[in-house]
RNA sequence: GAUCCAUUAGCUCAGCUGGAUAGAGCGCUUCCCUCCUAAGGAAGAGGCCGCCCGUUCAAAUCGGGCAUGGAUCACCA
C-alpha cells in the first residue's frame, strides 16, 4: 500500500509543479507536504490527495486546484477522478490484497505486532487494592485498564514489567481488625463459607455501623495502628490472618477476570522509604523546615501551594513512600517509563510526585506518567463505599455469568456448546472487558446496570459472536485456502474489510503511544461490523466456481485471525463456539 | 479563591495531531431466518457538536472568555 502511495504522491507532486508553471508560480514546496489519505468510502476512490494546503498558494480554490492537478496526470496504473477538492485514484486492488492477506496467514499471532517500543523498558503499576475489602467495579476498570495497556506495550515489543502495590496497612486496615476482634468469635472465612475478601470487608462494614453508635470504636483502631507500628505480636499476627484472608480472595478475582502481575509489592515493607531521600533533599536546601521540624516543599514553581514531605515527628506520608518506592524501583529495574495507573481523583498528587522527584535530581522523573481514568459512576450518582452503594466485583461477573448462562440455554445453544459453564465465564469476561474499555480511560463512566450488561450490539459478546460464526463456519469447510485469486476479492465491501486489516498494525502502534485500549475496541467493533454486514450479503460458502470460495474463505480467515489478535489486548476470551 | 477534567441524538459513547453530507450502540417505527449461529443484517425518525468571540481557504476539533457538571488543593491513602 505505501508503495502505491508514494508513486501516486510523485505523480501529484509532479502535477502540482507543472500547474505552478503554467501559473508562474514558484515551487516551495515538497513531496512530503502532499499529503495522501484513504477515502471515507468507496465510491471516492482508494486513494486521496486534498488540495486544501495549495490553496493560499495559488490563490485559487481547492476545487479547481484539484481538477487543474487531475488533468496534467495520465498514468496507466490507476484512475484518476476529481472529487471536490480532492484528486483521487482508483488502483489495482489485486496486489493490495494479497499483500494483506499473504501477512496475515503467515504472521497469524504475531500479526499486528511492531518494533514501535522495542528497546523500551515499561513498569506499569495497576490495580493496588486496600486489604480491608474485596474489589468493586472502580477496581476492575483499574485492572483492565492496566492489563490491557500492558499487553498493548507488549505487542509493540516493549519490554514490559506489570507491579502491583497492595495496601496493606493503615488505619482503614485496622478499623477491619477491631471489628472482627470485637464482634468475630473465632469464625474464619472457611467456617462461613465466605470468600476471604467478602469475609473481611463485612467486618470493616461492621466497624463503620459499630462507630456510628458507640464513640469509643474509633479509639480501638487508633490504639491497634499504633501497636501495629510498634511491632504488637497478637495485632501482627491477626493483622498477618486477616490480610491474607483478603488477599486470598483478591487474587481469586484476578484469577477470573486474567489479571495477573509479574511482581507484587506491600505498602507494609516500603511506607518507610522515602524518608532519606527527603532528609537529603532537605540538606541541598531543595526544602525546608518549620519550627515544628516539618519537612516542607514549596511548589509554587509549578503554580502550587506547599506540601509537607515530612512529619514532625519523622513519620512518612503517601507522597514520601511513593517518592521511595519510585527510586527503589528504578534502581531494581532502570525503566524507561513508569505508568501509574490511578484513579483521576489523585493527579493533584502525581503532579507533586513527579515534580519533586525532579526537584531530587532524577532525571528519570520525567519518564513517569500518570495513566488517570475517571470514576465509574451508577445513574443515581457515585460509588460510595460507606452507604454500601458499590457494585461488586465478584457479585457483578457473577451476575453476567448467569446472564450468559441464561442466554446460551435460551438460544437452545447449549447442545453445541462442550462446557457450557467455560463459555458462560468467557462472555461475561468478554462484556465485561469491553464494557470497560470501549470508553476512553480518561473519563468517568455510568454503568448502567439495565444496559451495560446487555449482550447484544456493540459489546464484547458482538465480538466474540462475530469470531464464533466465522469459526463454525471454518469447520464447514473442508477445501484448503493454498491457492487464492486475490482478483476475486476485490469487491467494495472487501477491500474496506482488507484495509480494515491493513490497519491493525498502525492501531496498535498509536493504542500504544497513546495507552488508549479504546482505539483496539474501537478498531475491532468496526471491523466485526464490517465483516458482519459481508457475511450476511455475501454468500462465502455456496458459490458456483469453487474459486470464489476459497477467495472469501481466505478472506475470513484473515478477519478471524486478526479479531483473535484484538481480543488479546483488551481481554476478551476468543471463543470458537458460543 | 485556585488548579485540572468534562459538555456531541432521549440515554451511553466514538469522532486521531483542523478537511468530503457529524457517527455508533441502546431505546423507538418498520423489514429480513435465501445458504454458512437472528447474540445477526437492512431501512427510518432523532443533532444551533453547551454559549460567545477569535485564528484559518476550512473549526465538533486550535486559542480566549462565559455557563453548567465533576474532581482536587497546605502533615488521609
Amino acid at each position: 500500500m505505501t508503495d502505491t502511495g508514494k508513486q501516486l504522491t510523485k505523480l501529484v507532486y509532479d502535477a502540482l509543479c507543472a500547474v505552478c508553471k503554467d501559473s508562474n508560480i514558484d515551487v516551495d514546496f515538497s513531496m512530503d507536504s502532499i499529503s495522501c489519505e484513504i477515502p471515507p468510502k468507496p465510491e471516492y476512490g482508494d486513494m486521496a490527495f486534498p488540495m486544501f494546503a495549495f490553496a493560499k498558494r495559488f490563490r485559487t480554490a481547492p476545487v479547481k486546484i484539484a481538477a487543474a492537478v487531475a488533468g496534467k496526470i495520465s498514468t496507466p496504473d490507476a484512475q484518476v477522478l476529481v472529487a471536490g477538492p480532492y484528486v483521487n485514484f482508483k488502483i489495482d486492488r489485486k496486489a493490495v490484497v494479497q499483500g494483506i492477506l499473504s501477512s496475515v496467514a503467515s504472521e497469524k499471532d504475531d500479526f499486528g505486532r511492531n518494533d514501535s517500543l522495542k528497546g523500551n523498558k515499561i513498569v506499569v503499576e495497576f490495580s493496588c487494592p486496600n486489604t480491608n475489602k474485596p474489589l468493586h467495579l472502580g477496581h476492575l476498570r483499574n485492572d483492565s485498564i492496566g492489563e490491557s495497556v500492558s499487553r498493548i506495550f507488549a505487542f509493540n515489543n516493549g519490554d514490559v514489567k506489570k507491579v502491583n502495590l497492595i495496601n496493606d496497612r493503615g488505619i482503614h486496615i485496622c478499623k477491619s481488625m477491631a471489628a472482627y476482634q470485637k464482634f468475630g468469635e473465632g469464625k474464619t472465612p472457611e467456617s462461613e463459607h465466605i470468600k476471604g475478601d467478602h469475609f473481611v470487608g463485612d467486618y470493616y462494614v461492621r466497624y463503620n455501623t459499630w462507630s456510628q453508635s458507640d464513640e469509643t470504636a474509633e479509639p480501638v483502631a487508633r490504639e491497634m495502628l499504633v501497636k501495629w507500628e510498634a511491632g504488637d505480636e497478637e495485632v501482627r499476627k491477626l493483622w498477618t490472618l486477616m490480610n491474607s484472608w483478603t488477599i486470598g480472595g483478591i487474587q481469586e478475582t484476578y484469577k477470573k477476570t486474567g489479571i495477573s502481575f509479574d511482581k507484587i509489592y506491600y505498602e507494609s515493607q516500603t511506607y518507610k522509604s522515602g524518608k532519606k531521600a527527603i532528609l537529603d533533599g532537605l540538606e541541598k536546601g531543595l526544602f525546608y523546615k518549620d519550627e515544628k521540624n516539618t519537612v516542607w516543599v514549596d511548589l509554587a514553581e509549578i503554580g502550587l501551594d506547599k506540601k509537607v514531605l515530612l512529619r514532625g515527628d519523622g513519620t512518612s506520608l503517601y507522597l514520601t513512600q511513593d517518592i521511595g518506592t519510585a527510586i527503589a524501583r528504578h534502581e531494581d529495574w532502570p525503566f524507561d517509563r513508569l505508568y501509574y495507573v490511578v484513579g483521576s481523583e489523585q493527579q493533584y498528587h502525581f503532579k507533586v510526585l513527579f515534580y519533586v522527584l525532579q526537584k531530587l535530581g532524577y532525571d528519570w522523573a520525567k519518564s513517569l506518567y500518570h495513566l488517570s481514568y475517571g470514576m465509574v459512576n451508577l445513574p443515581e450518582g457515585k460509588m460510595k463505599s460507606r452507604e454500601g452503594k458499590v457494585v461488586d466485583a465478584d457479585d457483578l461477573i457473577e451476575e453476567l455469568e448467569q446472564m450468559a448462562k441464561d442466554e446460551i440455554i435460551a438460544k437452545g445453544r447449549e447442545n453445541e456448546i462442550d462446557d457450557i459453564d467455560k463459555a458462560a465465564e468467557a462472555i461475561a469476561l468478554g462484556a465485561l472487558n469491553y464494557f470497560l474499555l470501549s470508553t476512553m480511560p480518561s473519563k468517568d463512566m455510568v454503568f448502567n446496570p439495565a444496559e451495560s450488561l446487555s449482550f447484544n450490539g456493540n459489546t464484547g459478546p458482538y465480538l466474540q459472536y462475530t469470531g464464533a460464526r466465522i469459526c463454525s463456519m471454518l469447520r464447514k469447510y473442508e477445501g484448503n485456502t493454498d491457492d487464492v485469486d486475490f482478483s476475486l476479492i476485490t469487491g467494495d465491501d472487501e477491500w474496506e474489510l482488507v484495509k480494515s486489516l491493513g490497519n491493525f498494525s498502525d492501531v496498535v502502534k498509536q493504542a500504544g503511544a497513546d495507552y488508549n485500549p479504546m482505539l483496539i475496541a474501537t478498531y475491532l467493533y468496526n471491523l466485526a461490523k464490517h465483516y458482519s454486514k459481508y457475511y450476511h450479503d455475501y454468500s462465502i460458502l455456496k458459490n458456483d466456481d469453487e474459486k470464489v470460495t476459497v477467495a472469501r474463505v481466505a478472506l475470513s480467515k484473515a478477519v478471524l485471525q486478526v479479531l483473535k489478535n484484538g481480543f488479546a489486548l483488551i481481554g476478551i476470551p476468543f471463543l470458537e463456539k458460543m
